[in-house]
DNA sequence: TGAATTGTTGACCAAATGGTCAGGATCAGG
DNA sequence: CCTGATCCTGACCATTTGGTCAACAATTCA
């Protein structure tokens, strides 16, 4: 009984098909829901903040029942960051080939920066995780990531040399982007307290960024 | 004798001169070697993540020692933010409104990625506490750190209506500035997984800077 | 309906951790 | 070399926290 779904939580490490949500209904529920709490909590405290006492209470569990269902803290953050790794890349997988070169790079900025809008927690979850060093994601990232951005590179890289965009380092591009975005998520407070309160920085933002890659591209 | 410089931990909260380092040859030196190796903690594992044990293992003290020259870990944690604060805010503070427009934001965005360079970990210690909703430096974020970028926020916009510059929003010309030299830092190995072992982050991401501003403020 | 499976929890445990304290070591100045 | 101030530490304490378990409740299904 007890972690009798610890292999699930390995199930969906990167682009596989996730398993099928076999269990009750009482089971994808709670697990749902102690998953959504886990990340509000991650998201904001790291993992070395968060008890497992602060998941049960914002899940409206007892501690003994989140343990029920995840074998422990550490299964817990490492599901979170699996579930969400692919989400994290799928903006960047989109960029193709073929298609206009701008309009692409710059459908990436603005997909991240959505991703930036639209999941916060899940940046930050992220940005918590590398700022220390990737512990967990180290294995994903050395193999995945770095071979994704490289295909990616590889694509602008011939855009360049077909004189089809400025000049620039793909990697760099793609890292910018990166920066560029995630921090409007990632340090949310401090760009809302520089801009004050009335401002919106996600709507600014888009414009700035339009206006920074198209002059950056252009030829 | 328990928490006798309590106060001195308060003293050099933003512009003010520090407080003349009063204490005995041991003193200042254990000191010293505390909020170094607290450092060294706090900016790759955040608060939460740190214990005063390590810190007093890697300051080479006994914890009863190390909570001899601090009152609290916390009193740590907030010494460091203050004491480099200043350092933080240092690069921002030279942009001068007398000075070629593009060179003075050039150098400011030269000096901020000189500090990722050289002192990543700081820049960690700070990531850290923003991403977690910045619970320390509330008070000071809200205060200096908004009217400092006002002021200079003020300078560019002269500049932009002098039509010396390109016209970008001031306030996110500095906050992309901010995102793209911290990156480097805050997410180095991130930055290393995907650029390899042979490529120099910084020494490339110069380059790469220097042509992103140089095109966007260009008229 | 009743047995088997699944779901839930109060009570508990061991380890980690922030912090205290009494007393001993060390050092500076007279 | 004596004394008071400074410096240091082993032992200890209270709390927090990740995790366990036996037993009880609910649900499913034959």
């Amino acid at each position: 009984m007890r972690g009798t779904w610890k292999g699930t939580a390995t199930a969906s490490v990167l682009g596989m098909t996730a398993a099928p949500r076999q269990g009750s209904r009482i089971q994808q529920k709670n697990r749902r829901v102690i998953l959504q709490a886990a990340l509000s909590e991650f998201s904001t405290r790291g993992f070395n903040g968060t008890t497992i006492d602060r998941i049960a209470e914002t899940a409206s569990l007892s501690k003994p029942n989140v343990l029920y269902y995840f074998p422990s803290k550490e299964a817990i953050h490492l599901q979170l960051l699996e579930t969400h790794l692919d989400l994290w890349l799928d903006p960047l997988r989109a960029l193709s080939a073929t298609g206009e070169p701008r309009e692409q790079i710059m459908g990436y900025m603005r997909r991240k920066l959505d991703m930036s809008r639209n999941y916060p927690q899940e940046s930050r979850l992220f940005a918590n995780e590398v700022l220390q060093g990737a512990p967990h994601l180290e294995r994903i990232m050395a193999g995945g990531l770095h071979d994704l951005v490289a295909e990616k590179a590889a694509i602008i890289a011939d855009w360049i040399a077909q004189g089809r965009i400025a000049a620039v380092d793909p990697h760099h591009l793609i890292i910018s982007i990166w920066a560029l975005t995630q921090h409007y998520a990632d340090f949310e407070v401090q760009v809302r307290a520089v801009l004050g309160q009335t401002r919106d920085p996600f709507a600014e933002a888009e414009r700035f960024l339009d206006h920074l890659y198209s002059r950056m591209l252009a030829l």
